[in-house]
DNA sequence: CAGTGTATATTTACACTGTAAACTTAAAAT
DNA sequence: ATTTTAAGTTTACAGTGTAAATATACACTG
């Protein structure tokens, strides 16, 4: 007698409704996600995966978190090509690219943890501030780098306000006038970066040469140029 | 005896289901939309929206057209603010500056038309195309004002390739390619404004000065500094 | 070993969703 | 006056998330 897929799956389940859900989320976006369908795909019923997750937030939830240290791991990766002092540059840019190739590898998780909010998905934001943050370490630890350099001039840079109720309020709180404006200009890198990608991926740039690597590599040498100062 | 909801609709139905649409996006977002919460908030069963639109996709069509039309005349408008010659650079600051106030002021339209796909919507583009480009022919026509002026040099921006399939295939067709240079820097603007907007519209960025416009007008600066020649 | 407790599933049920089909009603056209 | 047509309704079906009650099987305890 062959072990039913639901004693295959005994002990792991709660990873495998993630993995089922991923699929799911690979071929039709993230918010058409069914408990149902993903119960059908595992051989259980919608109701088991309450044992799991305490409902469908909770386990998107959960997929975004695991999104945000897929994420957040190649950021790091990249930035550790380039270990060597005086590699600083190469290190912005490795993170950089890296940003754009894992959004094309991943374009549903990316729109998931960047994109629209999920309707009526309210992200809890105490649980995913350390992965937010670890994730956008790379390019602000390159930007503290290249500024303790003396390569970076963050006068000009707009101050964000520090006001409560808002997503990055205990990143920022903390935080001195020098980090802030380190933060706001990763910020503003961040927004271009993810104004490109996002709309590329969401198929509303044309393609350009370069497997449409060319009008990103234009706009992150066009970041270099205003924001970094040569030597 | 008070005539019912659904007489005094009678005629205009039509438009009284769109109107109930947006306040239900306004509400829950593009993507929770109801027909049956339609006709309820109408006085008639949801079937009967069938009878103005083939389907729920043709509704969401219907609507996007209307907000690319709003957001369209806004982008006309702001630059008929500085119609004169040798006000070029103004006029492309005010598409700027009226760019982000649409979408602060319409969310929710800014995320249909800009954001991640409706969920198992795929847009008409037949249809679409002439109202995008609507919209886009304020920023793509200063572009080309400011280039036949002699104060854009377009040879270093990337040219997109022109493939058949892609959404903006019809728009770069018949272009030659000064004109695709231009679109493609229109792109890129459109691109790093897109980043900042939608970014703070979902409330990932942190709030900045002057009603969350420093940080824009920063990068306005950096655009205009870096694309257009003084004088 | 017997019995109990707990974890994990299922079944059932409810309130939603879009939409297809058949039916009713009222106005317009011949 | 009769027929046609438009624009509603009701009914029905297949799908959704999830709450509540129920069944089952394993682990621990007396």
């Amino acid at each position: 007698m062959t072990p039913s897929r639901q004693e295959e799956q005994r002990g792991n389940l709660g990873e495998a409704i993630k993995e089922a859900a991923w699929e799911q989320i690979a071929e039709a976006g993230a918010s058409s996600l069914s408990l149902r369908a993903i119960g059908r795909a595992l051989g259980i019923t919608a109701p088991a995966i309450y044992n799991y997750y305490e409902d469908r937030d909770a386990l998107v939830t959960a997929l975004v978190i695991d999104a945000f240290n897929s994420f957040g791991d190649r950021q790091l990766a990249a930035r550790d090509e380039f270990p060597g002092p005086g590699q600083e540059l190469e290190r912005l840019r490795a993170t950089g690219l890296a940003y754009r190739q894992w959004a094309l590898d991943h374009p549903h998780r990316y729109l998931l943890i960047f994109g629209n909010p999920v309707p009526g998905y309210q992200p809890p934001m105490q649980e995913l501030l350390p992965v937010m943050m670890r994730s956008l370490s790379a390019l602000t630890g390159c930007i503290s780098e290249l500024h303790a350099l003396g390569r970076i001039d963050l006068t000009a840079i707009p101050r964000p306000l520090c006001e409560p109720g808002n997503r990055f309020f205990a990143m920022l709180e903390p935080a001195d006038d020098e980090a802030r404006a380190v933060y706001a200009l990763a910020m503003l890198i961040w927004s271009r970066v993810h104004g490109q990608v996002s709309l590329e991926i969401t198929g509303q740039l044309p393609p350009f040469p370069g497997n449409g690597a060319a009008l990103y590599e234009f706009e992150l040498d066009s970041i270099a140029r205003q924001f970094i100062l040569p030597n």
